[in-house]
DNA sequence: TCTATAATTCGCCATATATCGATATGTCAG
DNA sequence: CTGACATATCGATATATGGCGAATTATAGA
């Protein structure tokens, strides 16, 4: 069972305090990715990526699977958690001008055109 | 005061983590209260509580207006920015079960029955 | 005016956090 | 099995943040 009140919401406001990892929320909207493409488009070390999926994944803010050496992640389905699911909504409401994040959103769609594994491979200069 | 433009998600977010911060917007809801009254209830140093106050205006999450040497502290009108409107909401909403939220409200019960002056004067013993 | 007082600002310190590179773990291809 | 590779974890470090007390500012009252 999940612990409610004061602990999640602060894991949770905790987790949606930092620049990149609200980024990496808004590139998961609509859609599943693999964390090479993360890394692909946030461009930080792959251990700080990973670093910073952990916290949003402990904040409930993302779920994954692992697929052989690849790791998908994706925002949680909707029967997750209503503090989360309003959580979500709110950030991706309020970030929906922002240009930063239309700029991310691009070079995504660049970096989707991709095979993930040529992408990995070629280390981000797909 | 000051009545400064659009917010950044950003200055949001990082105003809502932190356990002090969310406390006091939650005693807030339905009420003003002057720095003193939250003192009593928080229970930090006032320059502490003078600083988060701080951050949480300058993220728009709480207005102020002086009178005399008082400072009475408010969350924001329906007129103002719809983010945070709706941060508040989301805080609100998913703290309002939180039992330490609880005896927060409880505690500001007894505080509201003392007269304000009377209340700094004896440092928080009313 | 002069003093007390409510709040804020400043300076300092301890802790938390973001980031990286190195290392570890687990998986697939040959 | 072995080597390459995708992530994750660890350890170190620089910066950010929360907390306090001292000093400052502004106001009320004597």
């Amino acid at each position: 069972m999940k612990t409610s009140g004061m602990k999640s919401i602060l894991q949770i406001t905790k987790a949606l305090a930092d620049r990149q990892r609200i980024r990496m929320l808004l590139l998961l909207q609509g859609r599943e990715l693999c964390v090479c493409q993360m890394i692909a488009v946030i461009a930080l070390a792959p251990s700080t990526i990973s670093k910073h999926l952990s916290i949003l994944s402990a904040a409930g803010l993302v779920e994954h699977r692992k697929e052989g050496r690849w790791a998908y992640y994706r925002l949680p389905g909707r029967s997750g958690d209503q503090t989360v699911q309003a959580a979500l909504r709110w950030i991706c409401k309020s970030m929906e001008r922002d240009e930063s994040i239309a700029r991310d959103s691009k070079r995504l769609k660049e970096v989707l055109q991709c095979d993930p594994e040529v992408l990995c491979r070629q280390q981000k200069k797909c």
